[in-house]
RNA sequence: AGGCGCGUAGCUCAGUUGGUUAGAGCGCUACCUUGACAUGGUAGAGGUCACCAGUUCGAAUCUGGUCGUGCCUACCA
């Protein structure tokens, strides 16, 4: 083995050679567990979000098949039909062509091609965290199965009045060409301004204050040109009197009544407002109350369609708001402009401006469908963990929208239904089922709708429709519903919910039992990632490493301000003044699990990694020390129990207290517990304590030769199984090792992942143990800290006494003598019965007996009167406390019983070493 | 406007039904290349647990409030 851990030269064959052998597939025994991934979009490429989901999907993934479990974890890809499209649009805007000059065949086949020369990228780079997702089952959303899954749904929600056809307002997307669903729209505050615009009354009407005109507030001008009302609150004594009256929209030449609606809030703006039914969503309800008309006044670009007045037509949106607002004032019909901060609602993926705009849309009428899903979490069936994200869940699902599904794209999966000339609609699977079932005659021309459903529509039938459905398959009895959802809290709304509705209401069955809500990754300082901050880190990078300079070039990419990416190149150079060096997978996935605490959000930071890295240096040499000292020797489990050491039944101990941790955070979701057991465990008792515990035993010469091969079974076995027990977490490593230690214990396997998970053995929990390597510890820790403090060269071997302690403590030096001695690098240890006889000694408590250290010539005297008064002082401020504590009646008669002995006892100790301590000073002053 | 979080060492974070001397990693200080490991070892320094009040014998932990901060949902033109 190498001297350091190298990362990249084990992690390179491993996973071929797992995929290769179908290490992945389920078993097809045992009880069956199994995880659906979100699938991610085929076009996207690996982020933060991902590795951080997948490595825990994975860790859970390994440890239950390891468990014996019957293990599916279900891979595929999101056709991400607004995403692909965009990109794909971009590459032929940047060959100066656009969709329409391919034609719908030739475009969408042009994104398939898209998708299979970039849809590996994602799919390789998953493959570099290792995870062991079943490959031969992948899926991708608008593979052959999926489509006729989604085609059946929507088939069958329509049959039953679920799904239907309207006109309304949605929110449009003006760039994109599609309306999109309210959850696809980002609402932020933006600086905007109110403008004030006078609508002259008509027929000598006047304002209570003699005015010929009402005054309006609005945040958008140029939708007067649709407005046909003009509404106040009918309690509002200011406007009574015009109810009923009209006013002459200005630039329209149109006049429109002023009506009464409780809608209108007297206090704010004016208290009168414009009314445009086409272009706002209040507006279009109090239009569809009084029967108001509703004039569209945009066309698909959002420019000034051809039902305004001709001086606007044709310009676009904002180019008109402008005309509009100098129209008005040179009209003086501009009131005034006040600054306005407003919410403006923008595309998340366009980032355009969206307009309410009345087109016709397929709509999912969900509230029968959320009914049975919000009771499946009322009722315990689904749990979200950590639970509190059940109420965003209801909140949500109880005041919920009808979802509108149809999207005005080309990529996606077309909806099923067909007009005829009449505009009737007839749905089913394709135009000739439709012809028979609806006896149509085989000349009538059909037409197919357009439009593609919402990406999501088909994501949310991903549980069940990737496990065969609609037919009733053996994966679909063996694995449905499913264990668990990994995922993040931004889609509970866009998927988790929409599973939930949609499995129970085609399954009949929850999807999943729990919904394992994650944090979100950020960077160090806790911004969000993203690609406009230049923050964004890959997490292919952490794994290989990548030079400043590269890393510079990737974060400000796509940056079009030369000033931003000035500030990212510095930012960047700050934190990463050296680019990144290679960390390898293992190190990555631990600090995700590390991480992976309640839910709540992360701040991604550097030196953690490193921690992590380091941790696997660290198993990768103790693996070296192990097999340094057992390869060619013989480590037979032995005849006897009797031939271990005391550390030998330690460690064993240790190691099944932290196999229970393990299972206690797996079942809790608690990674980050499990990790840290494992890492505690490993490195500060393992390697900090048992490998050197080890060096007595095996280099000693009166130590037995069965006494030698006990200490190297237990070696090799705690490490094997160690091995094991951290194999979920850290694949690779723990392969490459496994693969050279368990053949020395006999044990034959081709892989470790296939290995069972370690034995639950409480009965080798030994407290009785654990307390007597817990005293060789405190010694050795004694005598270290009067080296460290007397600056006693750790090369100098140094004579110890004990004295003071029980007959345990006495028992407890006979059987540990070795240890002591060499761990302590000690000349001699002896018990000395007569304190009286101590030579003058530095002195350190463990308990209540003292370890001393004699002066000689090798200690400072006025360092060991610092270094008791230190001690001193330390205990006479816990005296102090403890005594105010019980002296408090209060206490003694309130507090348990136990609680308030467990003070006494800390107070009696105390005091005890106080005493000691005191008299030990005396002593040195003496001198 | 409602809702949900968060505020613990210089930094990133644990702290499980109230009872520890409040912990870890990184960073920092000193010493050490000792036959697994300097991606290491040993010994240390470092915290008024945001603030205020309350409940309690006892609060980082429970309650109320204040301040700061992040997010989600719904929005009055």
């Amino acid at each position: 083995m190498d001297k350091t851990y190298q990362p990249q030269q084990i992690e390179a064959s491993w996973y071929q050679t797992w995929e290769k052998n179908g290490y992945f597939r389920p078993s097809g025994r045992g009880e069956p567990y199994c995880i659906m991934i979100p699938p991610p979009n085929v076009t996207g490429s690996l982020h933060m979000g991902h590795g951080f989901q997948q490595s825990i999907m994975d860790a859970m993934t390994r440890y239950q098949r390891m468990l014996g479990k019957n293990t599916l974890w279900q891979v595929g890809t999101d056709h991400a039909g607004i995403a692909t499209q965009m990109v794909v649009e971009r590459q032929l805007h940047a060959q100066n062509l656009s969709k329409s000059d391919l034609g719908r065949d030739r475009f969408v086949d042009k994104v398939w091609k898209w998708k299979e020369h970039s849809g590996n990228t994602i799919t390789r780079q998953m493959r570099r965290l290792g995870v062991s997702v079943d490959w031969d089952r992948e899926r991708f959303t608008m593979d052959e199965g999926l489509s006729r899954a989604v085609a059946e749904v929507f088939i069958r929600l329509y049959e039953e009045g679920l799904i239907y056809r309207g006109k309304r307002l949605v929110n449009w997307d003006p760039k994109l060409h599609t309306a999109i669903s309210d959850l696809e729209v980002i609402n932020e505050e933006e600086n905007g301004s109110f403008w004030y615009f006078r609508y002259p009354l008509v027929d000598g009407a006047r304002t209570t204050d003699g005015k010929t005109y009402v005054v309006i507030a609005t945040t958008r001008p140029e939708t007067m040109l649709g407005d046909t009302a003009l509404a106040v609150n009918p309690e509002d004594e200011r406007y009574r009197s015009l109810i009923g009256k009209q006013v002459e929209l200005p630039l329209c030449n149109r006049q429109i009544p002023i009506i009464a609606d409780d809608y209108v809030a007297p206090e704010f703006g004016t208290g009168c407002v414009k009314i445009t039914p086409a272009h706002d969503y209040n507006d279009y309800e109090i239009g569809t109350r009084h029967g108001l008309a509703m004039i569209n006044i945009l066309t698909d670009e959002a420019a000034i369609n051809d039902d305004a007045p001709a001086a606007y037509q044709g310009m676009d949106r904002f180019e008109a708001r402008k005309q509009i607002v100098s129209d008005m004032e040179a009209a003086g019909l501009l009131e005034k402009i006040e600054a306005h901060r407003l919410k403006v609602p923008r595309g998340d993926r366009s980032g355009e401006v969206i307009e309410p705009y009345l087109t016709n849309q397929w709509y999912v009428a969900i509230e029968e469908l959320a009914k049975p899903a919000i009771a499946a979490v009322e009722n315990g069936d689904i749990e979200f963990v950590p639970k509190n994200w059940e109420n965003t869940y209801f909140s949500w699902m109880r005041d919920i929208q009808d979802w509108c599904i149809s999207r005005q794209l080309w990529w996606g999966h077309r909806i099923p239904a067909w007009y005829d000339e009449n505009g009737t609609i007839y749905v089913g699977h394709d135009a000739d089922e439709v012809r028979q079932k609806n006896a149509l005659p085989a000349d009538l021309p059909l037409r197919q709708d357009p439009d593609v459903l919402d990406t999501w529509f088909s994501s949310a039938l991903w549980t069940f429709s990737t496990l065969g459905w609609p037919d009733d398959t053996e994966e679909l009895k063996t694995f449905h519903p499913t264990d668990v959802l990994v995922t993040g809290f931004d889609i509970i709304f866009f998927w988790v919910a929409r599973m939930i509705m949609m499995t129970l209401k085609f399954t009949g069955q929850i999807p999943f039992r729990k919904v394992y809500i994650t944090g979100l990754i950020r960077d160090s300082e806790g911004q969000k990632m993203s690609k406009s901050k230049g923050n964004i880190l890959d997490p292919i990078d952490l794994i290989d490493g990548i030079d400043i300079d590269s890393l510079l070039a990737k974060q400000t990419d796509s940056m079009m301000q030369p000033q931003l990416a000035e500030k990212i190149d510095k930012a960047t150079r700050k934190h990463f003044p050296e680019g990144i060096v290679a960390h390898g997978t293992d190190a990555l996935r631990y600090t995700f699990y590390s991480l992976a605490s309640t839910g709540r959000d992360i701040n991604f930071d550097m030196g953690r990694i490193e921690g992590f890295r380091n941790f696997c240096n660290k198993i990768w040499n103790a693996a070296r020390y192990v097999l340094m000292n057992t390869e060619d020797k013989g480590c037979s489990k032995p005849d006897s129990p009797e031939y271990y050491s005391q550390a030998d039944r330690w460690i064993h101990s240790r190691f099944q207290t932290t196999l229970q941790a393990v299972h206690e955070g797996m079942a809790s979701y608690r990674l980050d517990l499990v990790s840290q057991a494992i890492y505690e465990f490993f490195w500060n008792e393992y390697c900090d304590w048992y490998l050197e515990l080890s060096k007595p035993v095996l280099w000693d010469e009166e130590a037995s030769a069965n006494q030698k091969n006990a200490t190297r079974y237990m070696l090799l076995n705690i490490l094997e199984q160690s091995l094991r027990l951290a194999h979920p977490f850290l694949p690779f490593i723990t392969e490459e090792i496994w693969q050279k230690v368990a053949p020395l214990l006999g044990i034959k396997g081709e892989s470790i992942m296939l290995q069972a998970y370690p034995d639950n053995d409480e009965s080798v929990i030994n407290p009785t143990v654990d307390a007597e390597i817990d005293w060789v510890k405190g010694v050795i820790e004694a005598v270290r800290n009067i080296r460290g403090e007397m600056n006693i060269s750790p090369a100098k071997a140094v004579p110890v006494l004990l004295c003071k302690g029980d007959e345990q403590d006495q028992a407890f030096l006979s059987n540990n003598r070795q240890f002591l001695i060499k761990l302590a690098k000690l000349e001699s240890i002896d018990w000395l019965d007569n304190p009286e006889q101590a030579p003058m000694s530095s002195t350190q408590l463990f308990n209540k007996m003292e370890v001393l250290v004699p002066m000689a010539d090798l200690i400072d005297i006025s360092a060991e009167k610092e270094r008791l008064g230190k001690e001193i002082d330390k205990l006479q401020a816990e005296i102090k406390r403890l005594k105010g504590k019980i002296g408090n009646k209060k206490f003694a008669d309130n507090a348990p019983a136990e609680v308030v002995d467990k003070e006494k006892a800390k107070l009696q100790n105390a005091e005890n070493s106080l005493v000691q301590l005191q008299e030990q000073l005396e002593k040195i002053q003496q001198v």
